[in-house]
DNA sequence: CATGAATGAGGTTTCATTCAT
DNA sequence: GATGAATGAAACCTCATTCAT
């Protein structure tokens, strides 16, 4: 599954005004909207690192001209911005849908991380790349998370509490052990921490060379069967 | 310690082939130990991402002029390149050589630890941006390394060995549990993978918001419970 | 009074097109009068250079959307061209008003000065922002009227021909000398070029380090006493 | 005589660094003499308007590539205000000089009008041009110098100087009238006054429709006769 | 060998103009 | 008639690479 395929899918959930609306004249143009569209659209561009992607590409990614880009985005970087954010809180929402349902802790641990599987699997490396430029973005001095890491963090956030759920509710279920409270939060970043490595190191690797399953298979049967009464 | 520091200290720590290759002329021996240095010199500036990165900078941080950089290298990619391969090589030998004395399989372990804690700290963002840069030219289709994964890999196996050799030391030393030896190399990689997973989100934080040491140590402290006899 | 307000003025004085040609059907009507109204509004936007000039700064001095000034005009350069033809042919108007109640040719002249004086303050740099562009695109080879100076010439001869007028009249009443007949063009012209370098020189300067007044006063003082009888 | 063919003249009385230090190795760039040519090079480009002039008409009045531009210039607002500074630096030593070997102070006013005039001359624009451009620059809010005046007014202080002390000297050589002394500063700006304002018109108004000098001999005529003893 | 001056391809961004409604 | 969304040409500026010395 590709970004665009993944966000086109997200997009596609999300009632668009035009439906609330009913049909408007085609000069109207949900502005909004279309910012979100191009914003996602830029996505699988900026995979490539932040210098890397150019305007044009991602005008053609969106199937608009490049000057339509800047009537929506100041610069470059605000497109990078809006990208980000739109896809943290949709694929944050998302995740969050597919476990609504879900009511044995165990097997939302297990659900999140097949999730996580299918969003790092090495054949979708535009969600690393997309990962890898954030990163750049927030390290390098002149990068444009550099002196906004609280954004960064905000944007995690939903990750760890989406685990952090699960461990509380497995806690009161009687299925995980109590004195994991204590540590919980240390815990969640654990987890996040090593499915965000052992993801990448999955994009990294040659292909077929390494599989990305068995691993974490292996990781979290081991911590489950730490946590679990 | 920033990245200059270090690899001063492991070029002056390490062999320099006009030692080994002294029948050589001293012509040619001075060649390629400049290309070396001036390799080394351009990680600080490649840490940055490889598009921001520029020859200018490097120039400068080899104290040398724009010009000599093409006297030795061919193009940037090639600067970057050879870096890459010195710094993993030089700091896999560093790693070896330190934990070389250490005859206690847990305390090698632990020391392995804290020296990526020590090169991953958050203070350390030089390391973290080379490691970024890296992934950057592997993931994407136009990267140097798109195409060139298996030199990746056999880069990252020398840190992968240097576990397995220590779990493997445990075992016959009847420290760690045999039966750990089936997934001896998924345990070592996981490890790995999750080292770079907490190291990558310590330099990611706001400065001062996240402890890693207590991450890491939570972390291996299970693991060590799980592996040990 | 800023250039808006000044021609807030003197449309509101002049007899709108509207009365003269009351047989006409109104829509035609209105479309003159909002192409002038949208000149008008052009030139304070104007004053900045009609390069730095920009149709959507137009377009919201005018009140109106973008697209709507090319309903009016085929191109910035028309736009422009009206807005000069349309001030110059008003402002002349409006003089030649001020002063048709004035009998007496010196009072008359010194009229003439204030009045111009008044629209070359220093705080009214729109003034001299206008005849600047006016003169850019005069001089320069790729200046609108680059190839259409007689254009130029013919819209100042109105001012040329008030300060002749006022010099006539002078001599035939016996307040100047019967002698300037013969040079009326010429004093008439230095008069005006004066008035313009000292205008566009209190322009210039920094604000409060220039007294126009005194010059201004100096000069003419001098001139009058050539000429006066 | 064009902007360049009166700006060759004075780069060629200026002794280069070249001639000082004998013959240089080619690879040898006297980078400040380079950067003045440059500037100088731009002022025809520049007297088309600021925003009119490109980078690449620059680069070919020059001689030279785009990017060397940016060598020796961090943008084109610091080319246009090097050009100023040294074409009117130049200019008022070139006038001075002119005029030193002048006693008389009628002949030195009327060697400083005729230099003026060979400056201002219909068939030399792009003088007018420069003094347009800058004069936008001044005036519109946007503009470069619109918060840096007094520097236009320190680059002028050297043209009234010259008149000043003509004047004086005239006074002290019992050739003008002493009671002049109180209004010298007046009096100089005055003329400098007129002369940029009929200079203008001589730019403006269709060729051969107007007889500057006749304009001029008019004006310093009356002038004279006021202030002559 | 070492250098830095020179360069043009390519990047981001602006804006006059068109056009569908 | 009125509008503003859309656009691509063209602007400024950067930078990897070349080359003369």
């Amino acid at each position: 599954m590709t970004l665009r395929q993944s966000f086109t899918i997200i997009t596609e959930q999300s009632v668009s005004l035009k439906d609330i609306k009913g049909y408007m004249s085609p000069k109207f143009v949900d502005r909004d909207q279309k910012k979100t569209d191009i914003a996602l659209a830029s996505l699988p561009v900026f995979s490539k690192g932040f210098e890397t992607a150019n305007i044009d590409q991602i005008a053609k990614a969106a199937g608009i001209g490049k000057g339509t880009i800047y009537e929506y985005f100041d610069s470059k970087q605000e497109i990078f911005q809006t990208a980000v954010e739109v896809w943290i809180d949709q694929s944050t929402k998302t995740i969050r849908n597919l476990l609504s349902d879900i009511d044995n802790p165990v097997e939302a641990l297990k659900q999140f991380v097949e999730t996580a599987t299918s969003m790092f699997n090495p054949n979708n490396s535009e969600v690393l790349g997309i990962f890898n430029t954030i990163q750049q973005q927030t390290l390098s001095e002149t990068g444009i998370y550099y002196n906004d890491r609280y954004k960064i963090r905000d944007m995690c956030t939903g990750g760890l509490t989406i685990i952090t759920d699960i461990l509380l509710d497995g806690i009161s279920k009687g299925t995980f052990k109590p004195e994991i409270a204590r540590d919980i939060d240390i815990i969640a970043r654990n987890m996040l921490s090593y499915l965000d490595g052992i993801g990448l190191w999955s994009g990294l690797m040659p292909k077929g060379e390494f599989d990305y399953t068995t691993h974490v298979n292996h990781f979290f049967n081991l911590y489950l069967e730490m946590i679990t009464i």
